[in-house]
RNA sequence: GGGACCGUAGCAUAGGCUGGUUAAUGCGACGCUCUGAUAAGGCGUAGAUCGCGCGUUCAAAUCGCGUCGGUCCCA
């Protein structure tokens, strides 16, 4: 009788003990999971695990003599509540930290808090009322609102620590670095005066777009809240050309006021511009627009007279329409001035393709000017009243000149057209107000010249992940960079260290508290280094002894977050430890951080320490809506941390973030996928929950020595998992030191649901049933409880409250030694000695097999619980022959099959019949009267040669003593197989089913339908696994009865019935006595079954004592027969 | 206006760098089935003109150009 248990001897002495531990009541104590997964109560009670026992600081404390590993925090802005954005980035770096932890490194973690900026001041206007800027002062005075601004900033400090680590984020919160704090602004200030003293920071122009009603500069962001239709004059003007006769260039504006600061004409060098004869002008338009121009200029009869390309004209000069009025036109007299000059932000879209180009009033226009060192000329105030240096305008609204300007070009003849169009412009957010773009020189910059190649050539030292973040995005970017202009006219930012001479104008850069205060005519005693207690200081100038104040701004915040590689680390108060941890190992941001953070981290540190700050950057997708829309406050779209938290916990949202998409990739947020990930979870828990079923009742230990000393004695299919294991472990680390976390969440995902659940656990489920003390079992247990350990470890990075719980209530339970928390315990790596890649390659073949058997079955109707006589498989080459003989103990069982027989690969099986179809329309015509001879030979010929032959180009066939050749296409070849056969194509070759049905194997699949049912009424009682029964089956005919009895001892086995009383139709048991008594329809049968517990067993006795030591081996015999 | 990335069954993702039978996987749907861990699993069926257009090529999801849509950055 073949069996696939070996006897204890086979084990080479090998000696497997159960270690008794449990004391009796704990015994009476199933099992400490809970039936399901239900991370709404686990989390919370981790997290206090966590904090009772102060776990974070002792994986640190654990891992300080490691390998330093350094991790830079980009600090959060503590304005608005953490959303689901920015919680998949903190999910990232978690991964990353407790994966380097486990690894063994001594991670650095200080978390750090951006507190200061534009955002925080709105907040604060709004929730007090502030209209505007200007009215801080005159309502609540800047002392008070500073102290808003920070009460604003520690409520939401607080939401942020909470979120963080109630998602699981073990930073370091205590010594986070705040921006706000005095220390940290030094800092800014350090830099400042080093950047000043490298003739890196000084001041400069910007164009910014302003709100003449408010007075205040807009940021970019306000300007695109704003945009609306706006009813502008729409003017084409002629501008006359110096030294060509009667020549103009055409131009067009829907700002008549901004012609008179007009400096250039812009062309596009590509693009063509035609002379055009109009009366007795001559007129230059680009091409496109000749006969859009004309029309509106109601010039019927005209002529194109030269052309030529937009390069060409480059230089021409031409005489400003505004040169008498204005003095400042007749001063200058730069190369460019007044001339034509070539961009390629020149369009054919509408007006004349030469574009008014006023450096002082747009920003494209200032690049222009800048590009051919033109000066600005912006004779407006802030307020959009025109200065004294146009003297007929002075005192005058912008806007109020746009209808004047047209009517005195009208009177110089050089107006040609005049109308009004509608358009989108921006207007103020707060008041509506149309806005001006005004050149402002009062602003502070950082140079880009002399550091933009070492910012190049540092950028390229850092891995960028994706590649492409770094150096198309970021690298293109960096590379032509313009200023970085750092002043802001705001109140709650690192004040702008720059003192000025009142009476000599001499400027100043103060580095430190210490030299203000040395240079300070006064010091105030409640000094802080904020707004309005700085401005207060006032300086003595070195120069000419006279007073100097503080300039009114403050920097740009993302100056103060850039500042993080030293100033987050305390530099100036000791260096000891900025110099062990800079450059800093990683930092990962979202992308939109490129021009931000990781831009001001680069600058500053180029600067400052002539490196790039971080060595490793990876740049992270955007986290959008279910739609894939951005999230926004306007649109209601934001989904907050809290929420998320609070449905779905932080182990799925982690899991789910990290392994849906690429880190780099915009991923959207849809709670409902949620559930997927969920489902997989519920999976790995029910393993757990059946692998602690039946390790309790064996009171299993593991010990690692002798798993490794034996595991090469164990199952096929346990060394098979083993060696899974390996590969997965390879997988994992090889993805996660590639930052490709949803590959290294996936691997661990699918080896726990597809190797473990769907293949190994069916497998060994009959091992574990065993009721005698087999080292089967415990190799089985040992098999399991390794792969799980190994994989929650890793796992660990991602769901770390669900690892965590497992290592409390199940991995200590069932091993001795090991640490409280699994974040305590190492990281494992593959042990090569473990993989066995044939053992692999034979479990595909198992696996398909299945699948082709189950499809075979599946065609004709056969269920898996009904045993087949025999299984054949016709393989596909001998080595997948080979395979399958080995696995054949195994295949029996798992196929249900009495029989499996392997043919010999490539050889007709003698089961199949080949027929042959003669083509007779192509071998009619080539043998004519030969044909019924040949057919006759057909029939009596070697099938299974002649096709071989013809696969091979030709085949021969004797009719009558001649030789007939035929071709491939001639023959046509069937198979056919008797009808009890069923059969399934596959990847290692074709499987047959013989589903020829005996008395035998009916009985067997009869007795399997029925324990089928018992076992589902056992567990509508919620009987114990081990508890007796009594029990009763009526039939309703005869024949069931006697085929049940064939295999009486399975039945009771299985369904654990110490009593069974199986009768036909006319059996009356006394159903009364039974606890349950339930009827089944089974096809044409039907059934009456009654069950109750045998209540004098005793409960808690040992499971192998209570049981013959061979039932398991019985019932094994059944299915082997 | 400029630049970067993305667009593949109802949904979510692979594949794309390096062009090559029938475009893969999971979820969902449907039919059958298995189960004393299972709110799980197995087998099968249906479901995709790979956003659209043009080009290169014997051959395009893949390469190029254009276009539409989404997202981000810059202006």
């Amino acid at each position: 009788m073949p069996t696939d248990t070996p006897t204890k001897s086979d084990l080479r002495g090998i000696s497997y003990e159960f270690v008794y531990r449990l004391s009796p009541q704990e015994e009476t104590k199933m099992s400490p999971l809970p039936k399901r997964y239900d991370p709404q109560t686990l989390e919370p009670e981790i997290l206090d695990f966590w904090k009772r026992s102060d776990m974070q600081n002792r994986t640190e404390k654990l891992r300080s003599s490691g390998p330093p590993w350094n991790f830079l925090e980009g600090p959060p802005t503590t304005n608005g509540f953490m959303h689901v954005g920015h919680g998949r980035g903190r999910a990232m770096k978690d991964a990353e930290i407790r994966y380097m932890t486990m690894k063994g490194f001594n991670v650095w973690r200080r978390a750090g808090w951006d507190m200061q900026g534009l955002p925080v001041e709105l907040e604060v206007e709004r929730k007090e009322g502030i209209a505007e800027k200007r009215q801080i002062e005159t309502t609540i005075g800047l002392d008070l609102f500073v102290k808003k601004c920070k009460e604003l900033v520690d409520y939401y400090l607080e939401s942020w620590v909470n979120d963080s680590k109630r998602l699981g984020l073990w930073l370091d919160y205590e010594s986070a670095y705040q921006t706000r704090t005095d220390d940290y602004i030094e800092h800014v200030w350090h830099f400042l005066k080093l950047a000043s003293e490298k003739k890196l920071l000084g001041r400069g122009y910007r164009v910014n777009p302003t709100c003449p009603r408010c007075v205040t500069a807009l940021s970019g962001h306000e300007v695109s809240q704003g945009y609306k239709t706006k009813v502008d004059p729409s003017i084409y003007v002629k501008f006359k050309l110096i030294d060509r006769q009667n020549e103009y260039l055409v131009i067009w504006t829907t700002t008549p006021f901004t012609l008179l600061s007009n400096e250039m004409v812009s062309v596009h060098p590509d693009f063509t511009y035609v002379k055009v004869q109009v009366d007795d002008e001559f007129w230059w338009i680009v091409e496109n627009l000749v006969e859009t121009v004309m029309r509106k200029a109601q010039k019927t009869s005209y002529q194109e007279v030269e052309s030529l390309k937009g390069s060409e004209m480059h230089g021409w000069k031409y005489e400003h329409p505004f040169k008498d009025e204005i003095k400042w036109h007749r001063d200058h007299t730069e190369k460019f001035m007044h001339a034509v000059v070539t961009g390629t932000h020149v369009t054919v879209e509408d007006g004349s393709g030469l574009v008014h180009t006023a450096p002082g009033f747009g920003p494209d226009d200032f690049e222009v000017g800048r590009k051919y060192e033109v000066p600005v000329f912006c004779p407006v105030t802030p307020s959009g009243l025109f200065t004294k240096e146009v003297p007929m305008f002075e005192g005058k609204f912008v806007f109020d000149t746009n209808l004047v300007v047209p009517k005195m070009l009208r009177e110089k003849g050089l107006l040609i057209f005049e109308e009004t169009i509608e358009h989108e412009y921006p207007h103020c957010w707060r008041c509506d107000t149309p806005l001006l773009y005004l050149a402002d020189k009062t602003q502070w910059f950082l140079k880009m010249i002399g550091v933009r190649e070492r910012l190049v050539e540092e950028n390229n030292r850092v891995e960028w992940t994706p590649e492409w973040a770094g150096t198309g995005r970021f690298g293109d970017w960096v590379a032509n960079a313009d200023d970085w202009c750092i002043s802001r006219s705001r109140v709650w930012g690192s004040p702008l260290p720059v003192w000025v001479c009142d009476s000599c104008k001499a400027e100043t850069v103060i580095g430190s508290r210490s030299e203000l205060k040395r240079r300070a005519v006064e010091f105030p005693k409640d000094f802080e280094m904020h707004r309005p207690w700085v401005d207060r200081v006032v300086l003595k100038c070195e120069k000419c002894g006279g007073m100097m104040h503080r300039e009114p701004f403050v920097t740009d915040c993302w100056l103060d977050s850039g500042m993080a590689h030293t100033a987050g680390v305390g530099y100036l108060r000791s260096q000891e430890l900025f110099k062990r941890l800079f450059p800093y190992d990683f930092i990962t941001e979202a992308v939109d951080q490129s021009r931000g953070w990781f831009y001001s981290l680069l600058y500053t540190s180029v600067v400052m320490h002539g490196t790039a700050p971080f060595k490793a950057c990876v740049s992270q997708g955007h986290v959008l809506d279910e739609e894939g829309g951005k999230m926004s406050k306007s649109r209601g779209n934001v989904v907050w941390m809290k929420d998320a938290l609070r449905d779905v916990g932080a182990d799925l949202f982690r899991l789910y973030m990290l392994s849906k998409s690429a880190p780099w990739s915009a991923t959207n947020y849809c709670q409902k996928e949620m559930e997927f990930t969920k489902k997989r979870l519920d999976v790995l828990w029910n393993v757990f929950l059946f692998t602690e079923t039946y390790m309790e009742l064996d009171r299993y230990r593991f010990n690692r020595q002798r798993f490794v000393r034996n595991v090469e004695t164990f199952d096929l299919e346990d060394r098979w998992l083993v060696s899974r294991v390996q590969n997965v472990l390879k997988e994992f680390h090889s993805n996660m030191k590639q930052y490709l976390y949803h590959l290294a969440a996936r691997a661990l995902l699918d080896f726990v649901t597809e190797d473990l659940s769907r293949v190994y656990l069916p497998l060994v489920k009959k091992r574990v049933w065993l009721e005698s003390d087999d080292p089967k079992k415990v190799m089985a247990y040992d098999t399991m409880f390794y792969a799980l350990d190994v994989m929650m470890r890793c796992l660990n990075v991602f769901t770390p409250f669900l690892t965590e719980k497992l290592h409390k209530d199940f991995f200590t339970r069932f091993c001795e030694g090991l640490p409280e928390s699994v974040n305590l315990t190492d990281m494992p790596e593959p042990d090569e000695t473990f993989v066995e890649p044939d053992i692999e390659t034979t479990f595909e073949v198992l696996q398909e097999l299945r699948s082709a058997c189950s499809y075979a079955r599946n065609k004709k109707g056969v269920k898996l619980r009904h045993p087949v006589s025999r299984v054949i498989v016709l393989p596909t080459s001998p080595e997948v022959a080979g395979r399958i003989e080995s696995l054949k103990p195994l295949l029996r069982g798992d196929l249900n099959t009495r029989d499996l027989e392997v043919l010999q690969s490539g050889s007709v099986p003698s089961f199949t019949r080949l027929v042959v179809k003669p083509n007779y329309r192509t071998l009619g015509p080539k043998f004519k009267a030969m044909m019924t001879g040949l057919i006759a030979a057909l029939e009596t010929a070697d099938l299974t040669k002649l096709r071989s032959d013809l696969q091979n180009g030709q085949a021969v066939v004797t009719v009558d003593g001649k030789d007939l050749t035929l071709a491939p296409e001639d023959l046509d070849f069937e198979e056919s197989m008797p009808d009890n056969l069923s059969f399934a194509d596959s990847k290692i070759g074709r499987v047959y089913v013989d589903t020829t049905r005996t008395k035998e194997l009916e009985a067997e699949g009869l007795v399997r339908d029925v324990t089928r049912r018992v076992q589902v009424m056992r567990k509508e009682m919620d009987l114990n696994v081990e508890q007796r029964i009594r029990l009763a089956i009526m039939f309703s005919d005869k024949e069931s009865v006697e085929l049940a009895q064939m295999f009486s001892d399975y039945l009771a086995t299985e369904t654990r019935a110490d009593k069974m009383q199986l009768v036909g139709p006319q059996g009356r048991p006394a159903w009364k006595q039974f606890a349950h008594v339930k009827e089944w329809d089974l096809e044409d049968l039907k059934l009456k079954v009654g069950m109750s517990p045998e209540t004098e067993t005793p409960k808690a006795a040992p499971r192998k004592k209570a049981r013959p030591a061979e039932s398991g081996r019985k019932r094994r015999s059944v299915q082997s027969k």
